[in-house]
DNA sequence: CTGAAAGCGCTTACAG
DNA sequence: CTGAAAGCGCTTACAG
């Protein structure tokens, strides 16, 4: 910087006032500025800007694992928006563990990014908004009321319900649902969801085809073989989310049962895996990546001290080939 | 530090010094100095050793898409890896496009990371090695030769020779076999393995069998059905990855073709997903997390003076329910 | 509008 | 073995 400023004939305060529009400066001088940066192809060190300024231009992201279909692509949305303003994220997994996630925090804190991002997890509301008082947060994916916390959340409720409808609709009567890990409010929205479903088409809700499953395919496979193996009857599977429901397409697939011909089979999440799944998954489009999206947009009107405020897209259904209408 | 010095009554120098392990000092400041440390619960500043120290504690890693089932798990295994040594990961995606990994490649430098891990991509070896006088750099899943680039890569030839093996082992002398993206080493080397296994069982060689594809769902559908609608007699599909060998399951089965009574199917890599599509894929197993691992520890190794040498697992066959005797 | 100066929190020759 | 000092490359009050 140094240089440029010598080259341009100014201070380095100069230089670096006109990198950061932080003061007007007169059109000569930053005319010279301009050309002796690309001169130079000079480019600012943002490990000296994150000392001398306090901001480092990193967003952290704690994610509880990069490689989940679902998280995957909540992190190329938020790295995709930040990219646009020159703002690099800081991807750390929690792993689905308290200690873990509040690791991994401390080491965003310890970084000192300029704000983090929440993609659900296991950390207390109280965890949370302790951090949230020393960088601005927003959580994707789980509401929580405070101050200093932005959160956008699905509508889940919304979503199974979606569901449950397009079931109801096309005749099923008897539908299961295998419900997720009601440790998280996803799952229990999710289910209540599909209550209502059942509800709206004046259906009874039958306690025995409400079996349970932690959102993993392994889950959605024992959910299948404990419904089979009690002898309810049932012509479709609402799943609270995709990966239950390629397991439970599995199950189903070895005990020779058709889908969607004998069952139908409906997911939540619309992740990719789902639409090459055999049979393609009818499932609930949260539309993830845009999302991921939204939440980078409100960090970075945060730091710009906006209060912007996004809404999340709708959810809606992806109608592929693992529904169909029951024909008796 | 300034605290820490003062409570321990030395110089920040020793406190540095102590921190780094970058001279001896005698045990009673040490002992001074780090129960000051933790009695204040400091932890030095990343950001200011960064730029006085030149050292950011941070590796880079270009990958091609957080989201890939495949990138993902190496990138686990990297994350893991490096967090043993208190170093964490700053992960670009190059999304297959040689421009967009140049400016990875270039938002990295600027970053000063320390290091940089590159999974396989698009970038020339000419250009992968002009970064490489910048900074230390390891690259997984790609064999480079240059001094100053260590590579690690999979035994592709062989893990394919192992698939085909296992098919023609079972009797299977009609294999077709799903082509890779042949702009990438990878695709050519496992198809020189399948050519290898057909020709190692004393089989002809049939081009009507080799189709094209490109490492997609997508490709491995349109491969099946080229295959399929040119007539030629199979009993079974060797394919170049995982998402090739999905995307084929699912076009099989649109065409009631059963895997594996009608014909088996051998994926490569062993991504989660193979391991709960209908039918489970017996696939070539990469164990792609520990290869995330592997090219981690190099880095630090690198990073330390030493020069370290890792081996990456040889690959080995994952039987599941895709693949079976051919019985007449 | 613009400079000179101090400072961000460390590290590292340089002396001793 | 250990301090004092300079410096890493910027930003930001403080004056003008």
């Amino acid at each position: 910087m140094a240089m440029v400023a010598e080259v341009a004939g100014v201070s380095p305060s100069t230089v670096s006032r006109i990198l950061n529009g932080t003061a007007r400066v007169s059109p000569d001088k930053t005319a010279a500025v301009l050309s002796a940066i690309d001169s130079l192809e000079f480019s600012p060190n943002p490990v000296a800007r994150g000392l001398a300024g306090g901001r480092t231009a990193s967003i952290g992201v704690l994610t509880q694992t990069v490689s989940s279909p679902f998280y995957g692509e909540a992190l190329l949305g938020i790295e995709a928006a930040l990219r646009e303003e020159s703002y690099i994220p800081l991807f750390v997994s929690g792993h689905w563990m308290e200690s873990t996630e509040r690791m991994a925090m401390d080491e965003l804190m310890l970084r000192r990014v300029d704000g983090v991002i929440v993609l659900a997890g296991r950390l207390s509301d109280r965890m949370l908004q302790g951090y949230a008082k020393q960088v601005p947060m927003v959580v994707l994916g789980r509401s929580i009321n405070s101050s200093r916390v932005r959160s956008l959340s699905f509508d889940n409720r919304n979503g199974a319900l979606l569901a449950t409808r397009h079931l109801t609709e096309m005749g099923h009567q008897r539908i299961a649902y295998i419900v997720g890990d009601t440790d998280h409010d996803d799952a229990v929205e999710r289910l209540e969801g599909y209550r209502e479903g059942i509800r709206e088409a004046g259906l009874q809700i039958d306690p025995e085809l409400i079996t349970n499953g932690d959102f993993t395919e392994q889950g959605g496979m024992l959910a299948v073989n404990r419904l089979l193996d009690s002898g309810v009857r049932f012509t479709a599977i609402a799943c609270s989310n995709d990966q239950a429901a390629i397991g439970a397409l599995l199950a189903l697939s070895r005990r020779n049962i058709r889908v969607p011909d004998d069952v139908s089979v409906v997911g939540f999440d619309d992740v990719m895996p789902a639409r090459y799944s055999t049979p393609p998954l009818s499932s609930v489009q949260l539309s993830i990546y845009e999302a991921g999206k939204a939440a980078a947009r409100v960090m970075l009107g945060l730091l710009r001290g906006e209060n912007r405020s996004e809404v999340l897209p709708e959810p809606r259904l992806a109608i592929r080939e693992s529904t169909q209408r029951l024909h008796r």
